[in-house]
DNA sequence: TGAATACAGTTGAAGAGTCAACTAAATAAA
DNA sequence: TTTATTTAGTTGACTCTTCAACTGTATTCA
């Protein structure tokens, strides 16, 4: 690709911003890769509230995540798969699963940490402070224009 | 979900840009679905180059859509299932395919402009000027911050 | 109480994403 | 001119996403 730069520029944003949500994936899988660890992205996502909360519901982690319950059911699974959590049957509300990370997940997590940290450096070098927080606010304002309806 | 402000206010980038894809990539399939139209965002984003360039090998539409070559496969041959591309083998260079738009496959492309166009303004509603243009420099600078290696 | 409704979660099917391994054709190097 | 390397594209295995249809369990309200 001869003139990636002037393409870039006429990039409109939808595909900007799927380039950037896929390089980013890639990037994360990548580093924790390089550090001996296997997780994706979004079941990293998926376990931080699990730990903060100590133990999810699934439809916590579905309005945590901002993910579809169908992706939180499969991601649960493969979380499972990998013994880094176990779903517990609610014994008020028989509906619900309460997720909960194993001694495996828990240490998952704290390896996962630095790898975030790095990455998130990775992504945002040399662009300024006040640029990221525009950046976020304009984010955050698409998700109130998309929301609902 | 009670304070989903506060919520969002915490989010990082990386769940921010990831939810935010989403949401986008489901508003265009909906507004596309109302207008009686069956196309996926990605499908579009791999449409455009095609009919911009009248005839478009599968490398240059990974290229121009930054996009692995795996999923152009793909993509292509659920646009040649519903007979909007045909796929014709290059007479100079055997290794490559051109893709050429059927007559359904312009039809559709022109049918689907307004709907771009009313999902953009949707997107960036109340979004000033020069926080879209800071943004898409912010998207611009992450992805040069990611290319290669 | 009993019937209608809402809610939590699962399943199936289809479109995309990744990686790794693979054809087959073109180009470079010996 | 053979041999080696690069390049274009496909396939397989697996993860994630969406939609629609489906269990079961709570809740509401007649």
């Amino acid at each position: 690709m001869e003139n990636k730069d002037s393409l870039q520029f006429h990039m409109n944003m939808g595909k900007l911003i799927s380039s950037v949500h896929n390089m980013i994936t890639r990037r994360f899988v990548q580093n924790a890769h390089e550090a001996g660890l296997d997780i994706s992205l979004d079941q990293w996502m998926v376990l931080g509230p699990i730990h903060y909360h100590g133990d999810a519901s699934q439809k916590l982690l579905s309005d945590f995540c901002f993910k579809d319950k169908t992706s939180i059911t499969r991601i649960v699974n493969t979380l499972e798969k990998k013994n880094l959590v176990v779903r517990v049957p609610d014994q008020l509300d028989h509906r619900v699963n309460r997720v909960i990370l194993t001694n495996a997940g828990k240490q998952l997590f704290n390896d996962v940490l630095p790898i975030m940290d790095k990455t998130k450096k990775e992504v945002s070098r040399d662009i300024s402070k006040s640029d990221i927080e525009t950046f976020k606010d304009v984010l955050t304002k698409i998700m109130s224009n998309l929301e609902n309806e």
